[in-house]
DNA sequence: ATCGAACATCTCGATGAACGAGATAATAAG
DNA sequence: CTTATTATCTCGTTCATCGAGATGTTCGAT
């Protein structure tokens, strides 16, 4: 995302660039997590989104896991295969179709996720809690308007 | 970033789920940018990384450009390759040092990143100048905290 | 001057994630 | 009961990245 050329640059522009950097370093931060637990970039989004579904109550089946993360049968086979060897999900038949695989998360692997997410998150809260209602919907408003407008384009 | 289990969640935790999902889409208006164009995640990153350091009035070599994206030599050099086959930038023996491969991007890939990312851009400058100073303060330090302590831990 | 260590980049072969095509098995529709 | 559809898996291939090492370049010490 750079300046747009031929144009002073807007004093906008900084909190634009901050929410990049920030989002970079929010991917290397699950990155590390992910080297260092031997797995790669997909295989940790892939245990957010069965934690994400598991929080609201929903099974995830093998073909739903990789509808989400953008892949097809073959490499969402691949994936289930090295998280159920590392020993972070199981396979479930489906009991009201056997045809279906459903996912289960380890508790393993959510001790896992809580221990290097944890801190993170704790810090976030933190961060919020110095700020009025009025500053907060401005945060919310802000990152909402950003995440609508990177959805809707394209 | 699941939810602390046995936490009442607090109400702050939305914010951080909608950072988090905001990071998400970001990521995934990359890649949307990069499929639609041939390309690969490292290689988006690559050019941004570039656009960043001509911004900023510097030059890029090969070695340089592949610590930033932690790459080795053998994939800094493929990655430079694929990007020189697609266009989008040119290999400059250095100057002052000759074992140095100065990477220049090319217009048509400014342009390009341009007419992709600037949309988004201002729309997001748009929704900053619905703010006070007291809330962009608020945007401000909540990213750049959090970019902080994302960078900081692990 | 010249030799050798340090450096920047590239080449080669290997690893592994993801893909396309198609096989297998379970369910649903005619 | 047969046929179509759906869910998952298998096989073979592609391609980004890696480790190791080759090639060319600079610089300090002698």
């Amino acid at each position: 995302m750079p300046t747009p050329p031929g144009t002073d640059p807007a004093p906008e522009m900084e909190i634009v660039h901050l929410l990049r950097a920030t989002a970079v370093e929010l991917g290397l931060h699950s990155a590390r997590f992910a080297h260092r637990n031997g797995m790669h970039a997909t295989d940790v989004r892939a245990l957010i989104a069965l934690m994400d579904a598991r929080r609201a109550g929903e099974e995830t089946t093998a073909g739903r896991l990789g509808a989400v993360l953008g892949l097809n049968s073959a490499g969402t086979t691949a994936l289930v295969d090295r998280l159920e060897r590392a020993g972070h999900v199981r396979r479930v038949r489906g009991e009201r179709d056997r045809r279906q695989v459903v996912i289960e998360v380890e508790d393993r692997a959510v001790d896992l996720g809580q221990a290097f997410f944890g801190p993170l998150i704790e810090r976030s809260v933190e961060l919020l809690r110095g700020y009025d209602e009025r500053q907060l919907a401005a945060i919310r408003g802000f990152l909402g308007g950003v995440r609508e407008a990177a959805a809707g384009q394209g």
